[in-house]
RNA sequence: GUCCCUAUCGUCUAGAGGCCUAGGACAAUACCCUUUCACGGUAUGAACCGGGGUUCGAAUCCCCGUGGGGACGCCA
């Protein structure tokens, strides 16, 4: 059996957003499951639109998920030369001309064709034949090249997520391989890179589909092996509709941003279009092993952020605390919060990780217990009534005596209740407003243990 | 307009002719657990786009509609 080598080929002209996310995931899946490479490459023919910004945004997405690359980045416009060579070699084999046919003249041809509802398509009228006579050269007009499509028969693959795929070669039309500046076009790049890096599988999005078509035909011109394709079907918004600027279309960094943990997007993605039965929480290294390219599904699937939540919280509670910790305290720190003040961080983490659906969550959760509080009046108003107060009185005289640790403290808060015949809930509650400003929380006798004595002294000490 | 792809609960999906009284997960609802809020547990409701075939038998195969998506650039 041959290697296997993918490849993952963005165009620099945005961010990596989660449709390319997980194009590239499965390429790198299928790379990672039969050992073989998984190849980088920047797709900058583009001049006007690609910028290194972009090129940057999408090695730190790559990076953000863990999807390392065996080879590469390559850049396309590094490879000039040998674009250029190539298509000297077509021109010289007939499989490729030059056309004179201007931009005014090509729109003309358009306008006319779409006026009479027929598909718009280049007519071929610079196409060498035999015994058929060209135009005469026109003054001042820098040629585009032109590939020589085969005019008649079909090309077909059997593309690996969407089965057999025909397509009548009267479909396709000449089209340019390179430009009057002579600089070659992506359906050529595409075919001359895949071809050199010996790409095996083709895993791309489905918009692609077209494309395929005539990349097979200029492979075959050139003498190369065909790859496999497999096309992915795309990912819609949360609302089925085509992924935009206001709902998906950002970049993967905004995910961590909005804290979600690689893991879970990596987890998430991997679901959206492919199954493995009934399984739904799983690591890469279980997917790698599962993943096969059978099971993808072929039609477009609609993206949904209550899924990616609740992986959100599987992971979270799996995470470790010391994981947990740097993570919280990297989203603290921009509020000004010092974790090294204070409780560990660790201990607090721990104590509110089942409970928060992402970081953000985790770190609004587990700051009352690192900074001073403030409750509001209504909250006091509510909670901290007399009775409340002179529970909260008899408790603390019994937390300055007993033992540091939840058992105890636990004890302390039970006496407390049946000194002054209240329920658990009339003393836990003003006592959580007391020490975090919020009538809930996790297990009290917990939250005291963390907090420390002298701090949960001193904030009960505030309303006595 | 032409070509290509696609169609199972609200969503992601299982399903490769009988195992389907269509399974799982998210979401929803109810109950249980609970010291509050969560977590967790249990249960319930919820789908094969329509029409024709093929077959003893179709969610699964074929055809036609319809819906959705993509492509038709000297963009990638």
């Amino acid at each position: 059996m041959s290697v296997v080598r993918t490849r993952f080929a963005p165009s620099p002209t945005g961010f990596l957003h989660i449709g390319g996310a997980r194009t590239a995931l499965y390429s790198w899946a299928y790379a990672r499951h039969h050992g073989g490479q998984f190849i980088l490459r920047i797709e900058d023919t583009d001049v006007a639109r690609s910028t290194p910004e972009a090129v940057q945004a999408i090695i730190d997405g790559m990076a953000w998920l863990g999807l390392e690359h065996d080879e590469g980045p390559f850049y396309q416009m590094q490879r000039m030369d040998r674009y250029k060579e190539v298509i000297g070699q077509m021109l010289a084999a007939g499989t490729a001309y030059y056309c004179y046919t201007s931009r005014e003249e090509l729109d003309a041809l358009r306008a006319e064709q779409e006026a009479k509802k027929e598909k718009p398509r280049y007519d071929g009228r610079w196409r060498p034949e035999v015994g058929k006579t060209l135009p005469p050269l026109p003054e001042g007009v820098q040629p585009v090249v032109r590939f020589k499509n085969p005019t008649d028969g079909v090309v077909a693959w059997d593309d690996v997520v969407k089965g057999r795929i025909e397509i009548a070669n009267a479909e396709l039309d000449d089209l340019i391989i390179a430009r009057a500046d002579g600089t070659p076009t992506y359906n050529f790049c595409v075919v001359v890179d895949d071809w050199d890096m010996g790409i095996s599988h083709v895993i791309r999005g489905d918009d692609h589909v077209n494309n395929t078509p005539r990349q097979i035909n200029i492979l075959k011109a050139l003498g190369a092996t065909v790859p496999q394709y497999g096309h992915l079907s795309m990912i819609l918004g949360d609302d089925g509709t085509k992924l935009s600027k206001r709902h998906g279309a950002v970049s993967v960094m905004q995910y961590d941003e909005d804290g979600y943990l690689p893991e879970a997007v990596l987890n998430y993605l991997a679901r959206l279009g492919w199954s493995h039965g009934d399984d739904e929480v799983f690591g890469m290294a279980q997917f790698i092993e599962w993943f096969d390219l059978d099971h993808i599904t072929a039609s477009a699937a609609q993206f949904n952020t209550e899924k990616l939540n609740w992986l959100n919280q599987q992971y979270l509670k799996a995470a470790s605390d010391s994981y947990l910790a740097g993570e919280v305290a990297r989203r603290l720190a921009p509020r000004g919060i010092d974790p090294e003040q204070g409780p560990s961080l660790e201990a607090v983490v721990a104590l509110y990780k089942d409970r928060a659906v992402n970081l953000n969550e985790l770190a609004d959760a587990v700051e009352p217990l690192l900074v001073e509080i403030h409750p509001t009046a209504e909250m006091i108003e509510t909670h901290l009534t007399e009775a409340a107060r002179a529970a909260l009185a008899q408790l603390r005289e019994r937390l300055v005596a007993v033992e540091w640790e939840k058992a105890a403290i636990s004890q302390a808060i039970k006496e407390t209740c049946t000194a002054l015949g209240m329920k658990m809930p009339q003393v836990a509650i003003p006592l959580r407003v007391a020490l975090l400003g919020l009538p809930q929380s996790p297990a009290i006798d917990a939250v005291l243990a963390v907090l420390g004595r002298e701090t949960v002294l001193a904030r009960i000490g505030r309303f006595l």
